[in-house]
RNA sequence: CGGGGUGUGGCGCAGCUUGGUAGCGCACUCGCUUUGGGAGCGAGGGGCCGUGGGUUCAAAUCCCGCCACCCCGACCA
């Protein structure tokens, strides 16, 4: 067979695009940057926006929608927020046919918008926390777009809550951080994530702290795949999101905000992808098994039939491929580009001797089976795999990250991977230093591993990369 | 914005140096044979060659302008 895909570090984005297009999930929209998503991508972004929302839901957290457009003034509204943004907004200036008296921006995320409404919302410090999370596609006119990773419109879900103080608002910052984002992300995604604080240089345009979720991409490279923010009382002042406090006072809420992206989807892609195409974790997978009829015969219609609701019956997402006008080798092929976890081939001559063969797409073995046996060894593959893809991923990032004393090696390291070296031989000026040869700080760790309330703390690891 | 590059059927490209009225692969349609790893043979449909002007008997090809897109960098979920 010939190889479609070679993917090789210095080639990265290259076979990054390539398997994206073959793998049916997505093209380029007609206005630069903008991502049309075909359907067998979005089946991997519903499955991820299910097992997110669910996670959203047990946080206490309420879906809920506000306007694309919002008046340029409210951005400005809050300083830093609008500096942070200017440069990535599309602003609208016509509307009915005539020039608008304010130009109108298409959100580039809802944190004023939604302000507004939570300044009308809450009266009481009965009414807090207000915990509110939208799913909605976003606009930012980035200088160079690419597919899933950075598109000028995006689907996302953000999440904004306000809180009666600091304290409630970092907790719930970072339940979010570790219950909802990097649960799914390990648990379902298979992709270890560095769960860390950003810089003050990297913070969000108007936070105070900014908590990130770092992973690495098969060629050594970073990806943000999540970002979690206390936003301090920046925006509740802008927009005057006040309470009455059970004392009689009126205080400032404390607010947050969150979000989690379709970059995701390429994130998948490229932390889990092989030469053949996609590798998807079995938790995640719209398909687990595919059950292929690989030639006609006598009976084999009829087991792969029955063997598709047994599975469909222990619980596996199942699809049965009957597809027999079409060449087996290109099904094949298909299948192997999509990642389906699982293949459960049936033909004449295997099931002669009452077999059917299971091929597992994490690592290509292809093994005859009883077809009595296919369900439970189907769900033992399932499991094991889902394990092996988040094991191989760990691995990577091991091999490629490499604990340095110095500023220098930290460069030196982040050229094929990430470079563990102490703050306090980096600092802001290192920073600089690093960010002008393309390495940047992911994060920020306590040397335990878990996230520090500021950057000062003592003792703190730096973890450098570079970054897509 | 700085540095490179490209615009030719749906997609990927050749043709341009040395002008003569457009070709290849994939995809698509039809027929037959195939179908256990991206099928074979035959027939067929589809392109004002990015755009405006110029030179010429004649321009995809030469000259000038414009536009768009891509790659590397700055920005970024």
């Amino acid at each position: 067979m010939a190889r479609v895909l070679t993917p090789r570090a210095e080639d990265f984005p290259r076979w990054y695009q390539d398997v994206v297009a073959k793998a049916q999930l997505a093209d380029n929209g007609p206005v630069r940057g903008t991502m049309v998503i075909r359907p067998t991508g979005y089946a991997l972004w519903e499955r991820m926006q299910s097992e997110m929302d669910a996670r959203i839901k047990a946080a206490g957290a309420e879906n809920a929608y506000f306007p694309l457009f919002i008046p340029e003034s409210y951005l400005r509204r809050e300083a830093e927020h609008v500096e942070g943004f200017s440069p990535e907004l599309a602003v609208v200036t016509h509307g009915g046919g005539k020039q608008l008296a304010e130009p109108i921006v298409v959100r580039p995320t809802s944190e004023t918008v939604i302000g507004e409404f939570m300044a009308k919302w809450i009266d009481s410090y009965r009414d807090l926390p207000l915990l509110l999370n939208q799913w909605a596609n976003v606009v930012r006119w980035e200088l160079r777009p690419r597919v899933f990773l950075r598109t000028s419109e995006f689907l996302w879900q953000e999440g904004h809550t306000a809180h009666a103080t600091e304290a409630d608002a970092r907790a719930y910052a970072r339940k979010i951080l570790h219950e909802v984002y990097e649960d799914f992300m390990v648990g379902v995604l298979g992709i270890p994530v560095l769960v860390g604080r950003k810089t003050n240089r990297e913070r969000f345009a108007g936070a105070t702290h900014t908590y990130t979720l770092e992973a690495m991409m098969g060629d050594g490279k970073a990806l943000q795949m999540g970002t979690s923010h206390e936003l301090g009382q920046n925006f509740a002042r802008a927009f005057d999101i006040t309470y009455s406090s059970a004392s009689g006072g009126v205080e400032l809420a404390w607010t947050t905000s969150w979000g989690a992206s379709t970059r995701m989807v390429g994130g998948l892609i490229m932390c889990h992808g092989d030469d053949d195409g996609l590798r998807v974790p079995p938790r995640l997978a719209p398909i687990q098994a595919f059950v292929m009829i690989v030639k006609s015969g006598d009976g084999v219609a009829e087991a792969a039939t029955k063997l598709r609701d047994a599975l469909r019956d222990a619980g596996v997402r199942v699809s049965l491929d009957d597809r027999v006008d079409t060449p087996f080798g290109r099904r094949a092929v298909d299948a192997e580009l999509k990642g389906y976890p699982v293949r459960v081939e049936v033909g004449p001559r295997d099931l002669a001797a009452g077999n059917a063969v299971v091929v597992r797409r994490t690592d290509g073995s292809k093994t005859p089976v009883p077809v009595a046996e296919v369900v439970s060894v189907v769900l033992s593959a399932l499991d094991a795999d889902q394990q092996a893809l988040y094991d191989q991923a760990l691995a990577l990032r091991e091999s490629r990250t490499h604990e340095v004393p110095s500023l220098v090696e930290a460069l030196d390291a982040a050229a094929t991977g990430w470079a563990r070296v102490p703050w306090s031989a980096v600092g802001a000026g290192g920073e600089a230093e690093a960010n002008a040869q393309g390495v940047t700080v992911r994060c920020l760790l306590r040397p335990d591993g878990s996230v520090p309330d500021s950057e000062v703390e003592p003792d703190l690891v730096a973890v450098l990369g570079r970054a897509y």
